[in-house]
DNA sequence: AATCCTGATGGAATCGTTTCCATGGGAAGT
DNA sequence: ACTTCCCATGGAAACGATTCCATCAGGATT
């Protein structure tokens, strides 16, 4: 029931109001030349009609949606949700809306998403890459502005794709440097057998770590998991179960994390006591967990809020940014026995 | 540099590819009536083109943007988080987008948000509302459908508005049976003086708990807070230090159970020795804590799942869902001393 | 055979904005 | 005084879809 829903105020409305055409309407509004008495004869008729613009009518005009795309793999996890809000505290400030999309770390999701995106006519977003990448060629073609955060896309065989995904800017943490002095802090408590459980699309650190292990890498060690959280814990457990000679281990990120002091619980092995841990993200809990954990801080929002900043700004073609990344040391972590 | 973008792709060459009229390819590709043989035509042409409709306009056309909007409090909030993909995992199978804001907690950035959506037509809103609620009213007027979740608006004086937004479709947890459910344990525990630590926007809770404890209230033992961790914990801590007599603790959301761990720590408050503590939301994290924490589940996807339901089911005005609760118990609580 | 009906079809209007272009007037320059 | 230039201004086109409405063909009914 209610009152029946009232038209909407158009342009035209203003226009007439003010008495002047509907271009000089759009020409104040939108911040071009006019005369100082026009100026405030469609401010005022403007204001006293509750005028708002509609954006479709605009976006259809300009050939171009506004607003902001985020393609994340799982709204979920903490490090992406903090993303999220950094993303979302920018965006803000320029009065954009953002869509959001998760996609599972599923590259045929990411491009069906990515279809979606087009249909939208969306043109900037932010994405979390999962696959090889090449969903992203037609988007970048048809005139897209992409940001990736948190990882580029993966290094692919294909040589002509290669070089227009390799302009797209990226804001990433500093993986490299994390997993190494990780891995030498961990080295330096005597720990010679150290694992490493990480997803798909951490290619990234898992190369990392391979580098920072060096000569010491036995890829037995090295434990794949898919996005979910019962594949992270299968990961975890077996991990432990099939190499009890391990003494340390660092996780990709925060959900094998947590799977990991879950498996390493059940399979009563003590941390830090058996096994050291250094997981990937400091999240909230880390400091609430028995014992509290030794963390990669990553700067998430920052992360977020950068990745907007480059979507925004479509002038300069920025380079890739690195934000540092910071070793917490808390309690779970112990010399070799 | 890479190829100039290309032009856009409209329904206009797919009719004269396929010798046709654009209405006839607008009802060929939006189910309308058809002659088999000029289906086909079109269809074909359609895909030898690739063509993607252009949402941009239809949604003109049709005087809304297609898609549904959300409005969070925090997404960095697990709950919140979880609710979010619920939404975002309905809407998939719609094939809508999903646009998020958060607002803090806060009244006037919600209603900043509420106008933006009008901004841009869109005209499915699923809202974790704030203050009370007046915003809403615009909105609703304006033939928005609005679905509330998590809670509903805050009673309010004002009978006018009142029966308008009363009308609002909401998704709830049973906030009521909740509390009760984690009254009568801890009573059942022998405790007398149990706190409350609450946001402001969990008044529902809030009421629920001083029905539950009945006589035994003393409002003193009442503690809000605002949406910040820092908020969280200055709540937690000044309880804990204003009242050393009180020997259980019941948190309105997860953030707030944090910070009642940390301030117990701080204060050499010992859980649950000293303390008995019960949160509200289940977390990932909660069985990790030191001890485990034992909760209130709430079941956070379902409610975004729901609500999403409900927004896009525009015909039948469903009324208010209520979503079972369930007490986890875990190790945070132990008989009065 | 004339009429009616049904279903397919295409032209054109429409949504609300921005922007191109032509027009007009007033100020400045010769 | 005449030309030139510039700026404010408004009409109209454009964006890409949907949908109303008129038209037309062909079969069924009287």
């Amino acid at each position: 029931m209610g009152s029946p829903v009232q038209r909407r105020i158009t342009i035209k409305d203003v226009a007439e109001m003010a008495g002047v055409g509907v271009a000089t309407v759009s020409r104040v509004l939108s911040g071009g030349s006019a005369s100082a008495e026009t100026r405030e004869r469609v401010l005022d008729a403007a204001t006293k009609l509750d005028y708002r613009p509609s954006a479709l009518g605009r976006n259809l005009r300009q050939q171009r949606s506004g607003g902001i795309a985020l393609l994340v793999p799982d709204i979920t996890d903490s490090f992406y949700a903090r993303l999220t809000d950094g993303v979302l505290s920018c965006a803000r400030s320029y009065r954009e809306p953002v869509t959001i999309g998760v996609t599972g770390d599923d590259p045929e999701q990411e491009a069906d998403l990515v279809g979606a995106l087009l249909e939208q006519s969306m043109d900037r977003v932010i994405a979390v890459p999962s696959g090889d990448g090449e969903m992203w060629a037609p988007a970048l073609r048809a005139g897209l502005s992409v940001v990736f955060a948190d990882r580029r896309v993966w290094r692919d065989p294909a040589p002509g794709q290669r070089r227009v995904l390799d302009e797209v800017p990226a804001v990433l943490a500093d993986d490299r440097a994390g997993v190494r002095t990780a891995v030498e802090y961990l080295t330096g408590l005597g720990h010679r057998k150290i694992g490493f459980l990480a997803r798909h699309g951490q290619s990234y650190r898992m190369e990392a770590f391979r580098a920072a292990v060096g000569d010491a890498l036995d890829e037995e060690l090295v434990a794949p998991a898919r996005a979910s959280r019962d594949s992270a814990y299968a990961a975890a457990a077996g991990l432990l179960q099939r190499r009890p000679d391990i003494t340390a281990v660092l996780t990709g990120d925060n959900m094998l994390g947590e799977a990991a002091v879950l498996a390493a619980r059940e399979l009563d092995v003590r941390i830090p006591r058996d096994l050291s841990l250094v997981m990937f993200d400091d999240v909230p809990w880390a400091e609430l967990c028995a014992p509290p954990l030794t963390v990669v801080a990553q700067p998430a929002q920052d992360i977020g809020y950068r990745a907007a900043e480059l979507v925004m700004r479509q002038g300069r073609r920025p380079r890739t940014v690195t934000l540092p990344t910071q070793l917490i040391i808390r309690g779970s972590c112990g010399p070799r026995r």
